[in-house]
DNA sequence: CATTGAATGTACGGGTTCGTCCATTATGTA
DNA sequence: TACATAATGGACGAACCCGTACATTCAATG
């Protein structure tokens, strides 16, 4: 038993000696550790479990993160990041006020349809009280972008008398996000009680299409 | 400290021997389990926390609801129930549709609103992917009634030339649901984002005013 | 009032899960 | 090359947590 062991050192080519990685290492467990807190939540996350499908073990964990709440902040962090890369790189100031929120209002829509891991670890975070984003003051900046892109929509809507002007952005923002992040979050209870497929392609469509015209049917109200 | 123990036996009047009363019992231990796992998920609930708050043991827990996911699905299942008992009081047939309309859209937001525990345990359903949900076929049934409302209005306001008829009941309801919903169980992330409080009353009355006329008006477009 | 099944309480065991201790190897630097 | 520090692995322990075996009491019924 033990003597296989001691007799495997440096003996065949594929058992090389390890090459140190601290990049690779930490992106790997952050990667892993994504899907698995997406998948069970924070308290259902178990960290043998990350760490079984990592290309190293445990112990790196704790040795990056610290332990498992850690790891879930970073992968919160990064989440958001991710997200609101995205979104910053719209280019709208060419566009008409109406065009541009439509716009944006696809971008939103086709994020949380594609990105459900996000969607459920913002959901999950929820569910814990929010207490962790509390902590991130990184997530805060990052958001701030897209009210102001909302912002500036608005503002030349409303000069060129096209959009009211007793909204504002940050509950037109809820507004698309509400609808855009419901249909993800709420798939599964949703789609059983009624028995519809909210990922059916047609059925995306007609949301897509249903979100727009409601918001900017709204702002247009006098 | 053991010979205390076998002192207590029957000698104050307030040690009185057990009296047996299920149904205060199985109810007792659902409103705790209701408590718990909406605070802490499916898997952060503990069914040790639960017992302990109970008049009883968790030796009931097991015994009337068979272990922690019977318990959990019952506790889901009653929640729904309680919600759309309301919904389903509603007198909308002399209403012009509009109002009908309105007055629905009133009651979602006012139940999601105050029913924080109902909008946590069904967001934790969902990051359970709806698994228990779907055994519960009584579920199913209660939420139909709700498709039937908005039908009928739907139904009265394409009678008399004021909605447009490309609109399914299923949708709008997602439509209505989505808004109400999102305030609530989003409110944690959101309003430690954006810095806003979502149960201010002010702001509070303000989206209720946008959700309606934004549905209404949806509705309303040709 | 005797009996029987329903209802309840206590204590505990087996498995799981987080975090850490100790040892070892890699890599940059003097 | 020697050394210091960073990076990694394996194994283990202590706490936690679910579920159950066993014992006991209540209440309905003949």
């Amino acid at each position: 038993m033990s003597s296989s062991t001691s007799l495997r050192k440096r003996s065949s080519a594929s058992e090389r000696s390890r090459t140190n990685d601290p990049d690779r290492t930490k992106a790997d467990i952050l990667a892993v550790a994504t899907e698995e807190f997406a998948a069970y939540g924070l308290s259902g996350a178990r960290v043998d479990a990350i760490a079984e499908r990592t290309r190293t073990s445990k112990r790196m964990i704790y040795y990056y993160f610290g332990g498992k709440d850690g790891l879930y902040l970073a992968v919160l962090e990064k989440a958001y990041a991710d997200i609101r890369a995205i979104e910053s790189a719209l280019e709208l100031d060419l566009l008409d006020p109406v065009e541009a929120l439509r716009r944006v209002i696809d971008q939103t829509f086709e994020n949380d349809d594609s990105h459900t891991d996000f969607v459920r670890l913002v959901t999950i975070e929820n569910i814990n009280q929010g207490k962790h984003l509390a902590e991130a003051s990184s997530i805060r900046e990052i958001n701030l972008r897209i009210i102001q892109i909302i912002e500036a929509i608005l503002e030349r809507g409303r000069a060129s008398g096209l959009f009211r002007s007793d909204l504002e952005p940050v509950d037109v923002h809820m507004m698309i996000s509400a609808f855009c992040f419901f249909r993800v979050a709420n798939r599964h209870t949703f789609g059983a009680i009624h028995r519809v497929d909210l990922s059916e392609p047609g059925r995306r469509q007609k949301h897509k299409q249903m979100i727009a015209d409601a918001v900017i049917g709204l702002l247009q109200q006098k």
